[in-house]
DNA sequence: TTCCTTGCAAATCGTTTGCATAATG
DNA sequence: CATTATGCAAACGATTTGCAAGGAA
């Protein structure tokens, strides 16, 4: 499968590439509008897949139905706002150990491995400390 | 809201109470109908989200695009097969020390956690070993 | 009787796909 | 030129919802 490097992909490249907020395809698709103006949502589709297939990308299930795209494959975990569903990358943390441990109880072996942490992130805990009541 | 105890409801919690293996709505749906011949695919639905929302089941998504459920829930890992898909609990890990390493490296709080870890499964591997060649 | 629930069918909504056309190497 | 990619619109499939009728408290 020789790849033509089409202007569309590499605006959805450009654009997802250095991105650390999980942008849905949906939100790919009308950032990269403004580069490639009739871009249809279906091609924002067919590109995140494959550069997912290939490894380029990662794709994130939330929880909240909708998939997310995240740019950098490195293993790292990810924590979810249950107050505004922002998804925030929890890096540095000791991946290999999570997997060790749960490797230890179970007797299949464990090859990949995604992790969701949920509670108020740092700006919506700040908010809610605001207001005193309620 | 004043629950009453449908016959339905009662299939559905009593068909699902015991299970391990997380099965989808469809499978619940499947699986209830001896017990209510006609019960309808939407009302499974309702009631599982009903039971989620009151803590009696947990929603778990796989990654396959369908939602799971499981009645155990207590905080525990789960295991995808990427042959055959199956879900598998991973009781006895650790939890709170995997929660307390993320929590190290972010700065919010950490109230719930998901992670999934993904490989053969017992079975899988096995019947993969059986095949010397492919 | 009074709400809660159901069954049914239609409606949503995210994602996928077929196809004729356009762009890439 | 031989392919691969695109845009569009229709197809899909899981989940949700409105509503009139049925069932539990």
């Amino acid at each position: 499968m020789a790849t033509k490097f089409s202007r569309q992909r590499q605006a959805i490249w450009d654009f997802i590439k250095d991105r650390t907020d999980h942008p849905t395809a949906e939100a790919v698709y009308l950032g990269v509008k403004s580069a490639c103006p009739n871009i249809s949502l279906g091609t924002v589709y067919r590109n995140l897949m494959l550069m997912r297939d290939t490894g380029m990308i990662r794709t994130v299930e939330v929880g909240d139905g909708v998939i997310h795209f995240d740019p950098n494959t490195t293993d790292h975990n990810h924590f979810i706002c249950t107050n505004c569903g922002k998804v925030i990358d929890i890096d540095g943390g000791d991946v290999e150990a999570i997997k060790q441990e749960a490797a230890a109880h179970f007797t299949g072996r464990i090859q990949g491995y995604s992790a969701y942490f949920y509670g108020l992130c740092p700006d919506c805990t700040k908010s809610a400390a605001t207001k005193t009541t309620e």
